[in-house]
DNA sequence: GCGACAG
DNA sequence: ATCTTGTCGC
C-alpha cells in the first residue's frame, strides 16, 4: 500500500506538532487539524490529545476550542485552566482572553493528510464499476473492532447462502479514525484477514463505503483496487450525498446522488429496521448488482456476512481485548 | 439550537 | 468505533 510510512508515523508526527506550541501561546483543535492537512480531522485531534503518551513534552493543555473555551483535559478542566494561567494566559468566565495575540499558527508540518488525499486521487483512477465479479457464489463479509491500540478483524465466508468459515486476526491500530480517511485506518487489517481467506471469495462486502465518498474513494473501493478484487460498500450512516426518494416499507430502495451524480443506494430491509443502510459499489461491481446482492443477504438490517463478522469481531475484542 | 462527518 | 442499565415498542 502506498503511503505506509505516513500511516506508521502519523500519531508521532502529530504529537511533534503539538510540541511546537510554545509556552504562553495556545492553538485550537481545528488549527491543528489544518496543520495535519484537513480541518475535518478536528475531532480526531481531540481524541489523539486524549491519548497523549507524554504530557511533559506534549503540551495538550495549550489546545483549546475555537470559541476560546478550554475544551477537555485528561486531568480535568480545572487543571488545564491552572496550567494555562501559570503560563501567563488570562482566562475569564472559562474563556481565553485576547485570543488572536497568543494564537499559535505557524506550524512546521508536511501536512500528511494532503498526501493521503493525493494517494486517494491516484487509487480512484483505477476504480471500476464494470461487472468483473461474474457468477457470485462465494461471499465474504469483513468488519473491524477496536480496543485501543488493538484491532480485531473478522472475516465471515459464505458459499451458496451458507456460512462456511469465520476467523479473526489481531493487529495494532496505526492510524486514527478520520472521516473520509477510513481506509488508512482499516486497510491493513482487512488486507491481512483477506489474505488468509480460503477459498477466495468472489466478492467482499465491507463495513464502510465504496464510491459513496466525497472523492469517490471510500474504504471498499480502496480495498478493491489495492487487492484487485470485487468489493461492495455497506454503511450504516450516510457520509455524503442526498437520498432522492424516501425509503420505507413500500419503497425500499432509493438513489443517492452527490453533485447530481449517482453514488449509491439507500436500502431498507429487515422487518425491524427503521433506518436504511447506504450501499455503493466498491470495485468491479455495477450499481444495480450491488444493491441486488446486498438485499438478497439482508435477513436483518445489515447483510448477514457483515453482521456475522461484526458480532464475532466484537466478541473477540471483549474476550481478550 | 441546528446541522452533522463511514468506522 | 467505544463508553453503557434499563427500558420502550413492535
Amino acid at each position: 500500500m502506498e503511503g505506509i510510512g505516513i500511516l506508521r508515523n502519523f500519531r508521532k508526527d502529530f504529537y511533534s506538532l503539538v510540541s511546537q506550541i510554545p509556552k504562553g501561546k495556545v492553538t485550537t483543535y481545528g488549527r491543528l487539524a489544518k496543520a495535519l492537512g484537513d480541518k475535518i480531522a478536528a475531532r480526531a485531534v481531540g481524541t489523539m490529545l486524549n491519548q497523549n503518551p507524554d504530557p511533559i513534552t506534549v503540551p495538550c493543555h495549550r489546545v483549546i476550542r475555537s470559541d476560546g473555551t478550554l475544551g477537555g483535559y485528561g486531568k480535568g478542566k480545572e487543571k488545564k485552566k491552572e496550567l494555562l494561567e501559570r503560563e501567563g494566559i488570562d482566562i475569564e468566565d472559562g474563556k481565553v482572553i485576547d485570543f488572536d495575540d497568543i494564537l499559535h499558527l505557524d506550524f512546521d508540518s508536511d501536512r500528511p493528510l494532503k498526501k493521503l488525499r493525493q494517494i486517494q486521487e491516484n487509487v480512484k483512477k483505477k476504480v471500476s464499476v464494470q461487472d468483473l465479479c461474474g457468477e457470485v457464489s462465494k461471499i465474504a463479509g469483513v468488519d473491524v473492532s477496536y480496543s485501543y491500540p488493538k484491532a480485531y478483524s473478522t472475516l465471515s465466508l459464505w458459499d451458496d447462502g451458507e456460512e462456511i468459515d469465520r476467523f479473526t486476526v489481531e493487529r495494532e491500530t496505526k492510524f486514527p479514525y478520520i472521516p473520509t480517511y477510513l481506509a488508512f485506518r482499516e486497510l491493513p487489517c482487512l488486507i491481512e484477514v483477506l489474505e488468509k481467506a480460503e477459498p477466495k471469495p468472489d466478492i467482499v462486502m465491507v463495513d464502510g463505503n465504496g464510491v459513496l465518498h466525497p472523492r469517490r474513494i471510500g474504504l471498499a473501493s480502496h480495498l478493491g483496487v489495492e487487492m484487485d478484487i470485487p468489493t461492495i460498500g455497506v454503511a450504516k450512516t450516510k457520509l455524503c450525498g442526498d437520498v432522492i426518494e424516501k425509503v420505507d416499507k413500500d419503497h425500499r430502495v432509493s438513489e443517492i446522488r452527490y453533485d447530481g451524480e449517482l453514488i449509491g443506494h439507500a436500502i431498507l430491509e429487515g422487518s425491524r429496521a427503521k433506518n436504511p443502510i447506504y450501499v455503493s459499489p466498491g470495485h468491479h461491481v455495477p450499481y444495480d448488482k450491488t444493491a441486488e446482492l446486498v438485499r438478497k443477504y439482508c435477513e436483518y438490517k445489515i447483510p448477514e456476512p457483515i453482521r456475522k463478522a461484526h458480532i464475532e469481531a466484537k466478541k473477540r475484542r471483549k474476550k481478550d481485548g
